[in-house]
DNA sequence: TTGTAAGCGTTATCAC
DNA sequence: GTGATAACGCTTACAA
């Protein structure tokens, strides 16, 4: 009877003796049917194997079981943190996640992006490399719900869930004065990224709010936000002549950090009484560094849980508003700007 | 004529003039139809904003393109490493790849792979929570090709992708006696991972054939193979009577490694001077942390692509015969075991 | 080269 | 409570 096929509702029916209608709604509506034929239907299914076949479902239904995330960076654990935060809203809603990485190619995300609509996925959540590329708004157009994550839009076109990176810039920044530091640096780049922008403003604003000048505050440029440009960003930093040597850096996120902080210990600086560093993301391995790092902290979870929460809402509320959500980021003082070095 | 309806085939031929045939050859075997009409369709899906639905394609042609790949722990970069040589991988082909996450939990896994059986994904790629687990061998038995990676089975009922975890605590601990080391600590458990289990016999094994004492290879089990444990891990060693503690650990993985790292450098232990310390997989904060990390490299790349590989041969080749692939990783030495501390 | 039509496995709307 | 039956959007023979 079905040499080799994968068994359908129709197998099902005729193994269960009952008329394919009822097995559907044996799995959709089981209030609807008695309880007799109902068990003879689930056994049915249980000795031939049955397994929904999910397309065919979608198709006819009309509805995905599916939400997607396309994430901006594979190898910042900060990504996978949003990712499982978002996972936790999906299965709460009884739904699949699918994750992309476009590894900060705008090309790699557009093939994503066609590709989750070809699935019809019930809605996208993305860190875009660029939030104001077109094709984002392309995707709204078409009804399909989208979530803007860690990253905002000028306007006010679809939802977005995001930090306030520029308070997380002051706060940074604030810390290292409040511990007396009189030359920070800030070890950030490419100015493409709109973090990096936000984060170097508020590093600025609250410096010039707090009377210093603005030579004091030296920007050291880096060509990505990795250990590597960290590592990188430190030889420069050593290389600075004495006297305008900063005492403490403020980094764009946890992994510039992380270089800075190896490239210094390495270097026989001791972290934090030459040099003190502040990341930014609070990611686990900013807590597990061998001189703690001090962080800005992102509701890494919080973020993805929310940004998941949106997207459903757009997803099945007809009344819904585009919202955009800003978090509050907070500073997590640990060893690396502790006056006196201290424990996690 | 679209009410608001995303745009089907039929109303791309409509709008072309042409029949739904003609439009979906224009999609699948572009070379049968002519320029002219060619080129008029495909004005007419740009027009409308035409994308194929999967679902029904997939449906009808009865092939998904689609791989999954269900990993173990998403805290541990070393699985985002493999899923990301997975998904090289999976480019090439032109497929997509569906990313899971069990986090270690059989429960998770189950309601994964049965997720991915209702989307009738091409082939499944999974480090299992326990790879003899029957329900593995039922995806087989179903025809749905199925690749066990950085994991084996005592069978050969299914193609693996594996590293020779003995080999890898061999010399890992070789490394250790060679730098001269009289004492020496295996830091790892649960002893219900496999590969824990190996790195353990690796390590007893060599120390054995050295000729040293099992007194002096000090077993420190763990509860998991995180950072924490790792710090508690160092808190036990620093506890032990000075005249038994070791000179060095090896541990199971890096992520211990790095917790072991921090405890004892906060504990205000030279490392490596007071104590060496040998990870595992080589993640990239091994090589990132501030005494650069000496660890067991895994090709954690390589791995997934091959993963891959196997599994579209097993999907597409009728002669496919299961193989059991079995990588040897190599020793990486950095400073954290340097008989002088040197640079990464 | 293009058109026609059957059918993939489901769900949902009807009668019964 | 249960059973026919018509879609859903697409691919693929086969006919024209």
């Amino acid at each position: 009877m079905l040499n080799g096929r994968t068994p359908s509702v129709k197998d099902v029916a005729a193994a269960a003796g009952v008329s394919l209608g009822t097995v559907s709604n044996v799995m959709n509506r089981p209030e609807v049917v008695s309880t007799r034929t109902r068990e003879r239907v689930e056994r049915a299914m249980a000795e031939l194997g049955f397994v929904r076949n999910e397309s065919a479902r979608q198709l006819r239904a009309g509805t995905s079981r599916t939400l997607a995330y396309v994430m901006l960076d594979g190898n910042n654990p900060f990504f996978h943190d949003v990712a499982q935060g978002i996972e936790l809203a999906a299965e709460d809603a009884d739904l699949s996640l699918f994750i992309c990485n476009s590894n900060s190619r705008a090309e790699r995300e557009e093939v994503h992006l066609d590709r989750l609509l070809q699935q019809r996925v019930q809605g996208i959540l993305i860190t875009p490399v660029n939030p104001e590329a077109t094709y984002l708004d392309e995707l709204s157009r078409r009804g399909l719900p989208l979530v803007i994550v860690d990253r905002r839009r000028g306007d006010e076109s679809c939802c977005s869930v995001a930090v306030d990176d520029v308070h997380g810039g002051r706060i940074a920044v604030e810390h290292l004065v409040e511990q007396g530091h009189m030359r920070v640096a800030f070890i950030g780049g490419p100015d493409s990224i709109g973090q990096v922008r936000e984060r170097w403003q508020g590093a600025r604003e609250i410096w010039d709010e707090l009377g210093r000048s603005p030579d004091d505050l030296i920007h050291l440029p880096t060509e990505a936000l990795t250990v590597a440009e960290g590592r990188s960003a430190g030889e420069r930093l050593a290389g600075l002549p004495a006297r305008r040597r900063p005492t403490a850096a403020f980094c764009a996120n946890d992994l510039l950090a992380l270089g800075l902080l190896q490239q210094s210990i390495g270097a026989g600086l001791r972290v934090p009484d030459d040099l003190a560093i502040v990341g930014f993301d609070d990611i686990e391995f900013a807590a597990a560094a061998a001189v703690p790092l001090t962080s800005v902290r992102q509701p890494r979870q919080e973020l993805g849980r929310a940004a998941a929460q949106l997207v459903l809402d757009e997803a099945s509320n007809p009344k819904h508003r585009h919202q955009q959500l800003f978090f509050t980021p907070e500073l997590v003082a640990r060893a690396s700007t502790a006056t006196r070095p201290r424990q996690p």
